[in-house]
DNA sequence: AGTGGCATTTCGTGATCACATTTTTATGGC
DNA sequence: GCCATAAAAATGTGATCACGAAATGCCACT
């Protein structure tokens, strides 16, 4: 991942459907979409200015990568996570991210833990001037720069995969997001650890933080699945509800 | 009205990629192809008897799964896995496999647990056949009906992918499976610890059993990286070594 | 106004082609 | 015989098009 941000150069040689998977998948992961959104491979490629080869690769690839969902027809659809499906997700991340952890700590030296704790300041910083994009900025700092030190190129990429399909149902509860303000802060919990040396407890901390997260979400959250049935009914009454045309 | 046309076999109404994809998953899968080999897309193309689309598609598909890797041209090589990679790869493995059958074990009815006896049982005759494919194939069939159970399909699509990308070392190691034969064979503890309702028992020994094969596999195996240096030496002298194949 | 049916638009799939780059093979010089 | 070099074959990318299926919109009819 590129430190230093130079769009215009840095797209400039990209072949084009590198170009469009980066540019969905940041969009993805930015929240630019709502889950049930349907994207088209026509109406992607003009969107990027390219031919439909191109949008149609970065579609599938993104597909491909449990990122989008495929419609019996082959459109692409942004994922609309069921209430199983996010727990589901929540356990294996439970299981991955200190595990990576794990791989990660004997990697990590003063220099790594000093970078660790100004990420951890910058974030209590963010958080008391109240700047939310920042705080969720800062947070997945934290933890993917540990991952990275874990120099495990497979596993930090199913770990991205999972935030990624994860995201879209995270910026729908943008507004649960500030309400997550009194969710316990384990990030300085994890670093105290790592620096002790005490690597079972930091992972211990790590699979803590994602379960209460996981569980909060659940409270926050109406997933697509729980409210079906009774919509469905609704729906036949008052069909403006919610459609999920795009 | 027809959704789509009956198909006279499985293969006759598949979309013309999804038959590219899962001839070469199944190929992947089973062996036809050796680490390093190189499957462009004119060739696949022709060997399926279609036109690139189909192929090319499926090529990146696969490359999105991790289960062939690309060259920086665009290339799909089958994977030629590292020492380190296969550590990675075998770690990944403890976490989501045990996950998956704690989270099956609540699903497995009698009938279930019935079924998964048979295949213990299946195994060990195959074993004392001396029929090694049918062991393996067994061994799978033990563990992805656990899987299954699971009902987690996030899950259990990480955990196919993962077993699909350690697929072509496995087939290398044919010899050396004969002799894994003094491997100790834990699926019948853990169908007994299943049996008695000890899920962390029956978790604890899948994930001893996964790890114990790594070891073995990292003792029996020379990794791509283990002798490169010496064999491109060699490759040097005599030219033909090992052909690509096609 | 509600409804059924039809036309239009949109969509994914797959074929074919041009183009630039890479890889392989043949060639010639030492 | 060996290696650099050029010719040739192979390869990935992307554009464009045709085709059938699906989704949408429209309008007449009741």
């Amino acid at each position: 991942m590129p430190l230093t941000v130079q769009p215009k150069n840095a797209e400039e040689g990209l072949a084009l459907e590198e170009l469009a998977y980066r540019r969905l998948r940041e969009a993805l992961g930015g929240g630019a979409f709502l889950p049930g959104d349907r994207l088209s491979i026509r109406r992607v490629a003009d969107a990027l200015g390219m031919s439909s080869m191109p949008a149609r690769t970065a579609l599938r690839r993104l597909a491909a990568e449990q990122a989008l969902d495929l419609l019996p027809t082959g459109t692409a659809v942004v994922p609309r996570l069921t209430r199983p499906a996010f727990i589901e997700l929540s356990a294996i991340r439970a299981e991955l991210e200190p595990l990576a952890l794990r791989l990660a700590a004997p990697h990590l030296d003063g220099a790594a833990l000093h970078g660790l704790a100004a990420i951890v300041a910058g974030h209590d910083e963010a958080r008391a001037r109240g700047d939310s994009d920042a705080v969720r900025r800062l947070d997945r700092d934290f933890l993917f720069t540990i991952y990275r030190a874990a120099q495990a190129p497979l596993l930090l990429n199913l770990i991205e995969t999972l935030w990624l399909r994860r995201g879209p149902i995270f910026w729908e509860l943008r507004w649960a997001a500030l309400a997550a303000g009194g969710m316990r802060h384990a990030h300085g919990e994890i670093l105290l650890a790592l620096r002790g040396g005490q690597i079972a407890a930091a992972s211990a901390a790590l699979r803590q933080e994602i379960t209460d997260a996981s569980l909060f979400i659940q409270g926050a959250m109406r997933f697509a699945d729980d409210d079906a049935p009774k919509d469905r009914l609704a729906a036949l009454k008052r069909p403006q509800a919610r459609a999920l045309g795009g």
